[in-house]
DNA sequence: CAGTGAGCGAGCTTCCGCTTGACTT
């Protein structure tokens, strides 16, 4: 029997779906979108590879037209799907009403291509609830054709961006670095924020505080309160100064701490009068529903979860049925939702609890699409967290979800604030007066069920209580203590994973879905690192956001995604065009710099003044670089070097070290004994001198330590280590050998001196201009004359061909008949037919390399024209330019990894040095 | 950031937003 199709994005939902709707209906997911651009080269077809825009998989001059692919993994999943429609008499497509569930319901109906006689809904819903879906049903749709477009203007924005400012990125910077519309903004929020934490400067200010005795007549007798005036002029507090440390409010008191010791001493024996009492009902309504955003910043605050673990416990408990669906911009809850929860505040606290009316929750995010209801726990009747059965971080966090939940309905919490002054006469003639303030509460309301945590210990928690004595007017007090207390202005805090999130959705940057993985992306790019919660951006992160600041200024502008959103909101409404918009971001216009001049007219960033960060008074000459190697500091040395150029001084900087610390005294610290971990190996016998071992650019190595005077005429020997030895284990005997390399092996018959040296390409002889490679750096010690001299009567081999034996052979190439074999080679395994060469890609594997697929690399590789002769003639000019630069970006990224490696090794070692401290 | 001598096959990195498993440790 035929059945009508309904299509909805998540496997969970359409389990619930399906059980509402019975009978007749087959409910299906479609995991998420179906379709995209292709990711990267291996999933870029093999037609568009060859275009110009083949890498960007948008055809930029012919209308941005877009190549979308079905990912290989979901590949599968469309056959089942086509399967299923094809015994459908309908199709309902379910996906949600927002832009990207729009564009999702196009792409299954372009993929899936339903035939003409089987009508296509499209089907929308705000919750999940049987009422509401059966309405959806009955109430189908057409795909709204310009919200698509919308959509698709976003991902194409999206690509350009990414894909054209991300090579700007490894060009300049390093190797595999990444731009985009959002991570771009995230991590200049965080380098932002470091910038104000390195220009801020504290300001130090005094007060009084005191403990007051009301007296005996009060049931609390003592009460705390600080100093707020003297002679009229309030006393400056923290928020009086500016981030320059200097007081930017007129006429306030700023004490030091003389004035304010002296002060104490001179309220030795006053006694004082309430001058005034003000009373205020105090009043806190209850916090909405979770949304994404909030679930996470609570999850942290109150659980100590990261961003992407609240996520995926979350995805548990919505697979598992307990919560609604987690990734949602949308406080509203159902009907059914308001139900239950008003059902839970009558019985767990009371009808007194229950407002009169429903608490309805307006959305407070400006770009809110609303395809969801809030977080809350699923089901018309909620379970409290016992009834359940859930342990572990899945009880916590369904806790945290229900009691929110609950609390949204009950009724506010009401008290009165009171605020007390008091004053007295100085010994020395002062006024002064000092004020106290409590907070009661007489209803507790929704506190009763949730208090919502706190980013910084200085805000008090809203169900926070201070109680005062009962003054009035006209009482005498006295004071049981006072004290000057010094206080000082602190930086703005750094970012949180939770407060970064908050800080982006308020910019309405990034989707509920991505928040989680905004952070991972800056953790894994290495702009930012974590020290305990804190995000705190590395020195390439500066580097990158002043290149884009720069020279894409627009791009990382904060407002740049809203105004973005204006512009799709614009499309959505068919009052703007996909093309045109497009156009003038990536081309250009009068009005704006397009994005395609800006990356090609690129050729005066200068690489060495971008990744240099002066430090301190810039007069000092001191400067931060960031180097291909990782951070250093640059500063002038002593005297002038052998050549006549001014001495300078390097040393490394900590990977661990933050930027604000970083500071002039820090840099001359570290400048005067550059943290190069040196192992003593002891004392050379024959030099006499002190031999280390250290890390180095090429690795360990071994050196003599020169005395002072020594320094500036003589260099020290050197060797890099062999590659069997490490620097844990290595001894002197092994360091006096190294030192000794190159060794004079002898000479030929002509006289000419035959040395053995270890070198870029590993152990090496050299005769003259004529070196010929060692196969291992022992012979370096043990090879004789005779053999070396056997070594030159060989002719010199030319490349690697000779050497290894091909690690597969495949049989005859169908076009040039030539036998292909699998060789392992500089840039990894690559065939050759003799002619062509081409390297195997990601997925190919040398067991599973067939005939078949070694003739297509070759065909493929083949296609592109003997590159070796052709290439040159053509492109010399842009060869020889290009080959350099290549070079650099393979040595960073060699090096990226092992400063990595570095860093984790560091960090293991301090690590077990503080245990064992 | 220690200091070195050749000649050889390139190809890839990257975006943001929707969704889950399938992997390994």
């Amino acid at each position: 029997m035929a059945h009508k199709l309904v299509i909805v994005e998540s496997p969970a939902k359409a389990r619930t779906i399906a059980g509402y709707l019975g009978n007749g209906y087959v409910v299906e997911s479609s995991i998420g979108h179906i379709r995209d651009l292709p990711n990267n080269a291996a999933d870029t077809p093999a037609k568009i590879k060859d275009k110009p825009w083949g890498r960007l998989a948008i055809d930029v001059d012919n209308d941005f037209t877009p190549y979308y692919v079905v990912p290989r993994d979901k590949k599968s999943h469309i056959t089942k799907l086509k399967s299923l429609l094809k015994d459908a008499d309908a199709l309902y497509l379910a996906t949600d009403e927002d832009r990207e569930g729009e564009a999702i319901a196009w792409h299954l109906l372009e993929e899936l291509k339903p035939k003409k006689d089987v009508p296509v809904h499209r089907m929308v819903f705000h919750e999940i609830t049987k009422p509401a879906i059966l309405a959806a049903v009955e109430n189908p749709r057409h795909i709204n054709q310009d919200l698509v477009e919308a959509q698709e203007t976003r991902r194409l924005l999206d690509r350009l961006y990414g894909y054209e400012v991300s090579p700007v990125l490894w060009r300049k910077v390093m190797s595999g670095l990444s731009a985009g519309r959002v991570q771009s903004v995230a991590t200049r929020l965080v380098v932002d924020r470091e910038k104000e934490r390195m220009a801020f400067r504290a300001a130090s200010y005094w007060d009084l505080e005191g403990t007051f005795d009301a007296g005996s007549s009060h049931d609390q007798r003592m009460f705390p309160a600080k100093l707020h005036s003297i002679d009229g002029a309030r006393v400056a507090r923290g928020s009086d100064f500016g981030q320059d440390g200097q007081l930017k409010t007129a006429g306030v008191a700023h004490l030091d701490r003389r004035a304010a010791e002296a002060l104490v001493d001179g309220l030795r024996d006053t006694s004082y009068v309430v001058r005034s009492v003000e009373s205020k009902p105090y009043k806190r309504s209850p916090y909405a529903p979770f949304r994404t955003t909030t679930l996470q910043q609570e999850a942290s605050r109150k659980l100590g979860m990261s961003a992407s673990v609240t996520m995926s416990v979350a995805q548990r408990l919505y697979e598992a049925g307990h919560i609604t669906y987690m990734r949602t911009d949308s406080t509203t809850l159902s009907d059914s939702a308001i139900g239950a929860a008003r059902d839970q505040v009558r019985e767990l606290y009371g009808a007194e609890y229950l407002p009169d009316k429903p608490r309805v929750y307006a959305s407070k995010v400006k770009n809110a699409q609303e395809a969801h209801e809030a977080i809350r726990p699923a089901g018309s009747s909620f379970r409290t967290p016992a009834q359940t059965g859930l342990t572990g971080e899945q009880f916590r966090l369904y806790e945290l979800i229900w009691m929110r939940t609950v609390a949204s309905q009950m009724k506010d919490a009401v008290g009165n604030t009171v605020s007390v002054r008091i004053g007295g006469a100085a010994s020395t003639g002062e006024d002064v007066l000092f004020s106290a303030s409590g907070r009661t509460i007489t209803f507790h309301g929704f506190l009763k069920a949730y208090v919502e945590g706190t980013d910084s210990d200085a805000t008090a928690k809203d169900d926070a209580e201070t109680r005062l004595p009962n003054l009035t007017q006209g009482d005498g007090v006295s004071a049981a203590s006072l004290a000057a207390a010094g206080h000082e202005t602190k930086p703005p805090a750094r970012f949180t994973e939770a407060t970064l999130i908050k800080e982006l959705e308020d910019r309405e940057i990034g989707r509920p879905s991505t928040y989680a993985s905004i952070i991972g992306t800056i953790l894994n790019r290495g702009y930012v690192y974590k020290k305990g919660t804190a995000l705190v951006p590395a020195w390439i992160a500066f580097s990158v956001i002043r290149l884009l600041q720069e020279h894409f200024e627009r791009l990382v502008d904060y407002e740049f995604t809203a105004n973005m959103e204006d512009v799709l909101d614009d499309i959505a409404g068919g009052r703007k065009d996909k093309v045109t918009e497009l156009r003038e971001f990536y081309f250009g216009s009068d009005k704006l710099a397009g994005l395609l001049p800006l990356v090609t007219g690129l050729g005066d960033i200068d690489a060495k003044e971008l990744a240099t960060f002066p430090i301190g008074d810039p007069a000092d000459g001191i400067a931060l670089r960031v180097g291909k190697y990782g951070p250093y500091l640059e500063g002038p040395g002593d005297g002038t070097d052998p050549d006549g150029t001014p001495a300078t001084k390097r040393a490394n900087v900590p990977d661990d070290l933050p930027p604000d610390e970083l500071n002039s005294a820090k840099a001359r610290e570290l400048l005067a004994n550059p943290a190069g971990e040196e192992i003593d190996l002891g004392t050379h016998p024959d030099s006499g001198l002190q031999v280390v071992a250290k890390n180095g650019r090429f690795g360990p190595y071994v050196t003599e330590v020169l005395p002072e005077d020594a320094k500036k005429s003589a260099k020290p020997r050197t060797g890099s280590l062999f590659k069997s030895m490490s620097l844990d284990t290595v001894t002197l005997d092994d360091a006096i050998k190294l030192l000794s390399l190159p060794r004079v092996v002898g000479e030929d018959a002509e006289g000419v001196e035959i040395t053995a040296q270890n070198g870029r390409y590993g152990p090496y002889l050299k005769k003259g201009t004529d070196s010929r490679s060692l196969t291992t750096e022992d012979q370096l010690l043990s090879i004789t004359l005779d053999e070396a001299l056997a070594i030159y009567a060989q002719p010199k081999l030319r490349g690697r061909a000779a050497a290894a034996a091909p690690l597969k052979e495949l049989g005859p190439d169908p076009v040039s008949g030539q036998p292909i074999v699998v060789r392992s080679g500089r840039f990894g395994d690559y065939v050759t037919d003799g002619e062509y060469n081409a390297t195997l890609r990601k997925d190919d594997t040398i067991e599973e390399l067939t005939l078949e697929r070694a003739a297509e690399l070759l065909a493929e590789r083949r296609a592109k024209g003997p590159a070796k002769k052709a290439a040159k003639k053509t492109t010399k000019k842009a060869a020889a330019k290009k080959a350099p630069a290549k070079k650099a970006t393979a040595k960073k990224a060699t090096a990226k990894k092992a400063t990595a490696k570095k860093a984790a090794a560091k960090k293991t070692t301090t690590k077990a040095a503080a245990k064992k401290a």
